[in-house]
RNA sequence: GUGGGUGUAGCUCAGUAGGUAGAGCACCUGGUUGUGGUCCAGGAAGUCGCGGGUUCAAGUCCCGUCACUCACCCCA
């Protein structure tokens, strides 16, 4: 009746009900399974922070979409926040390794499942209230860490069903030094990269023209361009690269972080992307992400960000992680295998409730079927085996004078349509166990 | 945050030159007093996103506002 919008959860925001809330789960579980398989251990952290621990850290388009929270109180008037939702989990981690520094193990491995809140402009697969699952490890330089994290989200990626995936690999380091190569003065380095990041969706053309409307020469802009859209653009970067101290040391990097995974997440769903720029402003090493067929955006990314524990305040310690955007995940899982959400046994009720109903009913949930007992009001047997149909029951069970009189219940299969009398305590007996036949 | 589109029954939508609303699906009841998924008959359901304006009269025109949506920006 048509009422409302005000009472609908806000935008960029949703309930979630009985069969979606299922899906969302099991996929949570999955990715956990993978996560602790790895040896990461979890974490929980409160879902907001002093508004200083998050600002500052994610660039300043980033800094706009915090959620802050009002001073209350005396301050209140002041209009003034001291506080603000968690804008990813991966600051949380560095504020928690800096306040425990040496009381956590070295290298520190650890995950975290949890929401997430941007003060984002909502869209497709774009929500302000946000589920993600972030794994990361503290303390450690080894570009096996690296590789590790890359092969957890593979792994987790696999377990959810996901088939068609690829990881783009990059790094900090070469995109410094591919600016040093080109001649990009410093200051319009950041700003260039990004535009950069549109190659694949915009022409090269617009590209090119927006690096000149940024302050880079034209014939800069247009060998960058050229270059990075080229055939054998990622051989072209090779040479620009090695030019450039910088250069050299992030496609070390970047190679030996393809030679660890390749073999395991396949060759072919792993490459170096030169044009591939991220934004946080964190990021100091390699940088990656997980873009899927079907789904604008990545499904996940990460990377390593070596100077963000200390700038919380805390120890100088090397990190890397990752983090896998869920909500776009199910998105292309959804439906893929959907659950049936309802009951396996359906128990209707033709005259008043009686207790062997529940008895029966008892024995079925025992033997592990999902069974319902018909609450409606009405004592039709029509309604309640529609009630049934639409529960998704595999059976029905029918209890009315007749069989209570010969001490027995009638078991219907809802889908061929066929009845059989059996004794009253044997109904859990006849069916089995569930998932047994 | 910027620009475009949409907003009519639970859902998908129609609504012709302004004359206070329609279809399909879903739902409910009955045909079948103990048998669902088919069929037939009937029924219920909308202050036409919200607020204001023009008009004798507004779902229809104008202004505002909110929501959703597409592109940009950014991101998972």
């Amino acid at each position: 009746m048509g009422s409302s919008h005000q009472l609908e959860p806000p935008s960029g925001t949703r309930d979630f009900l009985a069969p979606e809330l299922r899906h969302r789960e099991r996929a949570f579980a999955t990715i956990r399974d993978v996560f602790e398989r790895y040896g990461f251990g979890p974490l929980q952290t409160p879902a907001f922070e002093r508004i200083e621990v998050l600002t500052g850290k994610y660039g300043d388009e980033g800094d706009k979409l915090i959620f802050k929270i009002l001073r209350r109180g005396e301050h209140e008037a002041s209009g003034e926040a001291d506080l603000a939702l968690r804008y990813d989990l991966t600051v949380p981690l560095a504020r928690v390794v800096a306040t425990y520094g040496s009381r956590l193990p070295s290298p520190y491995k650890r995950y975290a499942i949890a929401p997430v809140w941007r003060a984002d402009r909502p869209g497709k697969g774009r929500f302000r209230e946000f589920v993600q699952c972030d794994l990361d490890v503290v303390g450690s330089t080894s570009p096996l860490s690296d590789a590790e994290t890359v092969s957890a989200v593979s792994d987790a990626l696999d377990a959810l069903g996901l088939r068609r995936y690829r990881f783009l690999l990059n790094s900090r380091r070469a995109l410094a030094g591919l600016l040093e190569s080109y001649n990009v003065p410093e200051a319009l380095g950041g700003r260039a990269l990004i535009t950069l990041d549109k190659l694949d969706k915009v022409d090269s053309a617009e590209v090119a023209a927006e690096l000149e409307q940024r302050g880079l020469h034209p014939t800069t802009a247009k060998s960058l361009v050229t270059d990075l859209t080229a055939e054998d653009s990622v051989a072209r970067m090779r040479a620009a690269l090695g030019g450039s101290e910088q250069g050299r040391e992030g496609l070390a990097e970047i190679d030996e972080v393809l030679g660890l995974v390749s073999d395991r997440i396949g060759e072919d769903r792993i490459a170096f992307t030169p044009r591939m720029v991220r934004g946080l402003d964190y990021y100091t090493g390699i940088i990656w992400e997980v873009v899927a067929a079907d789904m604008p955006g990545s499904i996940a990314s990460g990377g390593r960000y070596d100077g963000l524990v200390e700038s919380l305040g805390g120890p100088k310690l090397p990190a890397c992680g990752g983090s896998l955007g869920v909500e776009r995940i199910l998105a292309l899982t959804a439906g893929a295998e959907q659950e049936s959400d309802g009951l396996d046994v359906a128990v209707t009720v033709i005259e008043a409730p009686r207790p062997e109903l529940l008895a029966v009913a008892g024995d079925l949930r025992d033997a592990g079927w999902r069974t319902g007992t018909y609450l409606g009001g009405s004592g039709k047997l029509a309604k309640q085996l529609r009630w049934a149909a639409d529960q998704g029951a595999r059976f029905s069970v029918i209890y009315g004078a007749d069989e209570r009189a010969a001490g027995e219940v009638t078991i219907r299969d809802m889908t061929t349509g066929e009845q059989t009398r059996v004794p009253i305590h044997g109904v859990a007996g006849h069916l089995g166990r569930r998932g047994t036949g």
